[in-house]
DNA sequence: CTAGGACATGTCCCTAGGGACATATCTGAG
DNA sequence: CTCAGATATGTCCCTAGGGACATGTCCTAG
């Protein structure tokens, strides 16, 4: 049940519509918490049913922007504070990792070096991205610092992950006993 | 679709029963890739019934042991080859930390020690069974190797995110403007 | 001999998520 | 004026996963 506190989340930063949280979605959160639009719009209507946001406004093409109500402020708060954190990690590519020795040589080397490349990446679109931060392209609100202290933990997620592709390379398939 | 793989890739190493492969489950890969025994249990006979594993022996109290066939060989290597990489990252954490600025100042310090306690035990645990490992407590097969490999990668993850929930402590809530 | 506990396998239901499909509305290019 | 494309909101169905509950089997301590 976290996309329902996502969704609180974001709108705690000011009025959204269903369409403006779906891009923050994938924009922002694609990585660490894909959602796609259908669940977003569900959500928003169960929220409003239970009073936790309230529709703000109408707009051009059938837009409703949605805004927080105090309770949905409070039900944030208490998830932040009261319930305990979810550490569940579900990395396929690990659960990959343990199944290497069934592959072929340079099977293995080639997914590796793509797995590389792709962390890499990754990483570094965030750390482009925590540079804009940094000069302040996007101010210096409570909310953008927040954003930078997660867009550091992508860095360092992907940094790491990159760092063992590469590592992983250098592992011999099986250790040959002393003296081989 | 990846316990299916998962316990195909768990049965090339050697034939076990669902209660077997359920610890291996949470033992192993536990933090990696959570799986319950129904689930376990269902896929397994899901797989029989495509011709992927059969059973190998019936032994006490209604045990049954699988092995996988050479189609089940295929198939984990098909997924390996293949099947695309799902990079997909679904990290509470994470999408907890954008919402920082909404917690008092302690209840986030708080917060941060608890995560970085959280994950500096658990890079500890990985790197305790590495050194095990390394020390050949486990062997030196292809598939130790392998494990191995999985292992460095815990380590190195669950220490980026303690390094992270420490350096994130030292971030001020909002950054003033020049000269405060 | 009997009861508790570990071993072992399952059923059932509910929610979350992925993805295909549908539809309405507005803007701007030609 | 018309049509492509972006904006914006939804429905529907299917699978994966979490968790409660049920059941059978064997061993061993008392």
């Amino acid at each position: 049940m976290s996309l329902r506190h996502g969704l609180l989340g974001l709108l705690a930063e000011g009025p959204a519509s269903g369409y403006d949280l779906a891009r923050r979605f994938t924009e922002v959160l694609g990585s660490v918490w894909p959602a796609q639009h259908p669940k977003i719009y569900a959500e928003l209507n169960k929220l409003a049913g239970e009073g936790l946001v309230e529709v703000e406004s109408e707009g051009p093409r059938r837009r409703k922007a949605y805004r927080i109500t105090d309770a949905g402020v409070a039900e944030v708060k208490r998830w932040l504070t009261e319930v305990d954190v979810d550490h569940t990690m579900r990395l396929q590519p690990l659960l990959r990792s343990l199944f290497f020795w069934m592959m072929d040589r340079d099977e293995l080397q080639q997914h590796l070096e793509a797995e590389a490349r792709y962390y890499r990446d990754l990483a570094e679109q965030y750390t482009e991205y925590a540079a804009r931060k940094d000069r302040g392209e996007f101010g210096y609100s409570e909310q953008t610092q927040s954003m930078r202290v997660t867009i550091e933990a992508g860095i360092r997620l992907y940094s790491a992950l990159a760092d063992w592709a590469d590592w992983a390379q250098t592992v011999p398939p099986a250790k040959p006993s002393k003296g081989s």
